[in-house]
RNA sequence: GGCCUGGUAGUUCAGUUGGUUAGAACGCUAGCCUGUCACGCUAGAGGUCAGGGGUUCGAGCCCCCUUCAGGUCGCCA
C-alpha cells in the first residue's frame, strides 16, 4: 500500500477511512497498556494509537519505538474520545488506530530533541543540521523560500524576462570583494574565480539581445560573515535593455507588491518613497535608513562652531560636525548605566564619546556646563528637546564617524524603546548615490557601486572637474533598515566608461586585461541597459522576520566560513594538489 | 586583523571568597501505569569542567596561551 497522504492532511472528515502514513516518531508515550506515538512528517503531526485491541506482537513493536525512528503505519482513522481531543494540534480531533506498523529505520538517540533545537547552541545545531532541519520552523522557512522563488519566477516570466544561467567558473576580476579561486588542471598556474555576481554576463546578455533577463543565482564572496552575510549566497539578479532607472524601479515595485500580497497578504502602496543618498545620510546617518520611525539626526555644527568648548568647536573646525538625536520620552527609562552602555556602543563605530542631555526630574547633562546659555538653548530648540527626552550628541572631525555612530545609535534606541511596530514594513528607494568614494589608503577613487555604473547625465561635466561630486544612476531598495537590493543604469558609452576607468586609476591596458571582453562587446551594438539584484536570502529573512539569513538556508556556513556538518573546507591529498601544480606554503605564525 | 559574549553530564544550565565525593531539569536505560499529547511514578547509568600551561597546600572558579561558537567594527566594487 502506498502512503495515502501527509500526516497533517487528515481531519475529522477522514474518520473511518483506512490510511497509511510515513514519517518520524517525534515522541512515544507508553501508558502501560496504551501507547501513543506522535508521527511527524513535513506537514505536521498525526497521533498513532495502540491499545487493548492491538495484537501483542504489534504492541511490542510500538513499545520499542524511540525518538526519530522512521515508521510506516497503516490503520483506520478514528475520532478521539471525549476529553482526549488536543486543541493545540491541527489533527487533534483524530488519531490513527494502527493495525500495521513497519519500522523502516531505527535512530540512535539524537544529540538533541528536534523540538528543543531553538534552545540548543548554534554549533550543535549546525553540526547536526539535518536534525535541526526537521524542526517545523526551519521546515516552514525552507518551504517559504521555495514559494518565494516560484512567485519570483512567475512574476518575471509574466513580464517577459527569461531566466538564463551564467557560468560559475569565471575570470577573476577582483575589484571589490575577494574572489574564491578554483585552480585549473589543464592550465597549470591559472585559476577560475567563482562569481561575486553575474554582473558582466548579464550585461553581455543585453548585448546579445535577450532584452529582459533574470536569474536566481548563486554568488560567492570571500569576506567575513555576518548574521546577514554568507560566503555563498543567492541573488535574484535581473537586467533590462532600453530601460532606465524608472523602468527598473517600476518593474521591481510590481514584483515586491506581488510578493507582499502573495506571501504575506500585505498590500503595498506604490510608488514607494524615494530618497536621495545625501538626504538619507544627513537625516538618518545611514544609506539604508529604517523609516519605521523618525528620530532624525540634527546638525548642530553651526550652533557650536564658535563655542569655547573645544571638543565641539574643534570637530567642526577640522571639517567634521556635531550632530544629535533626540530620543523622545525615555528619560525615566534611561539610567546612567544605560547611557554608559550606549557610549560603549557608539565607540564601536569609532566615536570618541557620547555627549548627552537628559530631561529627567532635573535636567542633567554631560556637556551643558561647557557651553554658553545661548548655545544650550539653541541646541535644545534645534532638537525640539522637552522634559522627558534624552539628547545624544556625537562630535568628530570625521563626518562619517558622526553619521555612522549616530545612525547606529538611532536604530538601537528605536528598537530598544519600541518606537515602531515590529510587524510593519517601510520600503524605500535610496537614489543618487555618489559615483566614487575616495580611498585614502589607496590614494585614489573607488567605485561606490561598480565601475559600470552610469553617472547622472547632468553630472557628466563633473567627471573632469570634481569627481567626488558626481552622482550615479544607482538605486538601492531598502526595507526596515536592510539593504535588500541594489542596482544601476549601466554605462553604454565607450568614452564615459574610459573616463570612469581613468578615475579609478585603471590604465587602458589594465582595463583591457580585466574587462576587455566587455568593452569589445560594447563595440558591436550595445543597448542602453539597467538592472538590479536582490539579496534573495535577505528578502526571505525579511519577509519571515528572521534575525539571520542562515535560518532560511538549508546548509549555511559559520563565522569562519566552515560548514560544521561536513567539516569543509578540508585539506586534500598531495596527489590532488600535484595534479593541479599547487604547492601549499603555510607559514607558521 | 580588533573588540564583546560564551564553552561544566547527550542537551540546556546552576555552581558562593579558591576548600570534602561537581548539582538540577530535560533526555537516556529499566520497572510500574488504560486516554496521553511537557503523560505520571520508582530506580539507575551518565563528567578529560573546551585544550594546554601557570599561581596555590588546594583551581570548574584566579592568570597566560590555544581552540571552537555567536555578535560586531574593519572588510563586503
Amino acid at each position: 500500500m502506498q502512503r495515502t497522504d501527509y500526516c497533517a492532511s487528515f481531519g475529522a472528515n477522514d474518520i473511518g477511512k483506512r490510511i497509511k502514513v510515513c514519517g518520524w516518531a517525534q515522541k512515544q508515550r507508553d501508558l502501560g497498556s496504551l501507547i501513543f506515538i506522535d508521527l511527524r512528517d513535513r506537514s505536521g503531526i498525526l497521533q498513532l494509537a495502540f491499545d487493548e485491541n492491538t495484537p501483542k506482537e504489534l504492541f511490542d513493536l510500538a513499545f520499542g519505538v524511540r525518538a526519530e525512528y522512521v515508521l510506516a503505519a497503516e490503520g483506520v482513522v478514528r475520532a478521539r474520545g471525549e476529553g482526549a481531543v488536543n486543541p493545540n494540534l491541527p489533527t487533534g480531533q483524530i488519531e490513527l488506530a494502527v493495525d500495521k506498523l513497519e519500522i523502516l529505520s531505527e535512530s540512535a538517540t539524537p544529540p538533541f530533541e528536534v523540538l528543543s533545537a531553538p534552545d540548543v547552541r548554534e554549533e550543535m545545531r549546525l553540526k547536526y543540521r539535518y536534525l535541526n532541519l526537521r524542526h517545523p520552523d526551519l521546515q516552514r522557512n525552507i518551504r517559504f523560500r521555495h514559494q518565494l522563488a516560484k512567485c519570483t519566477r512567475d512574476y518575471f516570466d509574466e513580464n517577459g524576462f527569461l531566466e538564463i544561467e551564467t557560468p560559475i567558473l569565471i575570470k577573476s576580476t577582483p575589484e571589490g570583494a575577494r574572489d574564491y579561486l578554483v585552480p585549473s588542471r589543464v592550465h597549470p598556474g591559472s585559476f577560475y574565480a567563482l562569481p561575486q555576481s553575474p554582473q558582466l554576463y548579464k550585461q553581455l546578455l543585453m548585448v546579445s539581445g535577450f532584452d529582459r533577463y533574470m536569474q536566481i543565482a548563486k554568488c560567492f564572496r570571500d569576506e567575513d560573515l555576518r548574521a546577514d552575510r554568507q560566503p555563498e549566497f543567492t541573488q535574484l539578479d535581473l537586467e533590462m535593455s532600453f530601460a532606465g532607472e524608472d523602468d527598473v524601479i517600476g518593474i521591481n515595485e510590481g514584483y515586491l507588491k506581488r510578493v507582499f500580497r502573495e506571501m504575506l497578504g500585505i498590500e503595498l502602496e506604490t510608488p514607494f518613497r524615494r530618497m536621495p543618498w545625501k538626504e538619507a545620510m544627513e537625516n538618518y546617518g545611514s544609506d539604508k535608513p529604517d523609516l519605521r520611525f523618525d528620530m532624525k539626526l540634527v546638525d548642530l555644527s553651526d550652533i557650536v562652531k564658535n563655542s569655547e568648548f573645544k571638543v565641539f568647536a574643534g570637530a567642526v573646525a577640522e571639517g567634521g560636525s556635531v550632530r544629535a538625536i533626540n530620543v523622545k520620552g525615555v528619560a525615566d527609562r534611561m539610567s546612567r548605566k544605560e547611557i554608559d552602555k550606549l557610549t560603549d556602543f557608539v565607540k564601536t563605530y569609532r566615536a570618541k564619546g557620547l555627549a548627552w542631555l537628559k530631561g529627567g526630574e532635573e535636567t542633567t547633562s554631560s556637556y551643558a556646563k561647557f557651553l554658553s546659555e545661548e548655545e544650550n538653548r539653541a541646541i535644545e530648540a534645534a532638537c525640539g528637546f522637552e522634559k522627558g527626552d534624552v539628547l545624544f550628541l556625537v562630535a568628530d572631525s570625521k563626518n562619517n564617524v558622526v553619521l555612522d555612530s549616530l545612525g547606529a545609535l538611532r536604530c538601537k534606541c528605536g528598537e530598544k524603546y519600541d518606537f515602531y511596530d515590529k510587524s510593519s514594513f517601510a520600503l524605500l528607494w535610496v537614489t543618487d548615490f555618489p559615483m566614487f568614494e575616495y580611498d585614502e589608503e589607496a590614494g585614489r577613487y573607488k567605485a561606490m557601486h561598480h565601475p559600470f555604473t552610469s553617472p547622472k547625465d547632468e553630472d557628466l561635466p563633473l567627471l573632469d572637474s570634481d569627481p567626488g561630486k558626481v552622482r550615479a544612476k544607482a538605486y538601492d531598495i531598502v526595507v526596515n533598515g536592510w539593504e535588500v537590493g541594489g542596482g544601476s543604469v549601466r554605462i553604454h558609452r565607450g568614452d564615459v566608461q574610459q573616463k570612469v576607468f581613468d578615475l579609478l586609476g585603471l590604465t587602458k591596458e589594465e582595463a583591457n586585461a580585466k574587462f576587455g571582453f566587455l568593452l569589445e562587446a560594447f563595440r558591436y551594438g550595445v543597448p542602453p541597459h539597467a538592472g538590479l539584484a536582490f539579496g534573495f536570502d535577505r528578502l526571505v529573512s525579511l519577509l519571515l522576520g528572521l534575525d539571520a539569513i542562515r535560518d532560511c538556508i538549508a546548509f549555511p556556513k559559520v563565522q569562519n566560513a566552515c560548514e560544521l556538518m561536513t567539516g569543509c573546507p578540508a585539506p586534500v591529498p598531495t596527489e590532488a594538489l600535484d595534479e593541479l601544480s599547487i604547492r601549499v606554503a603555510i607559514t607558521e605564525e
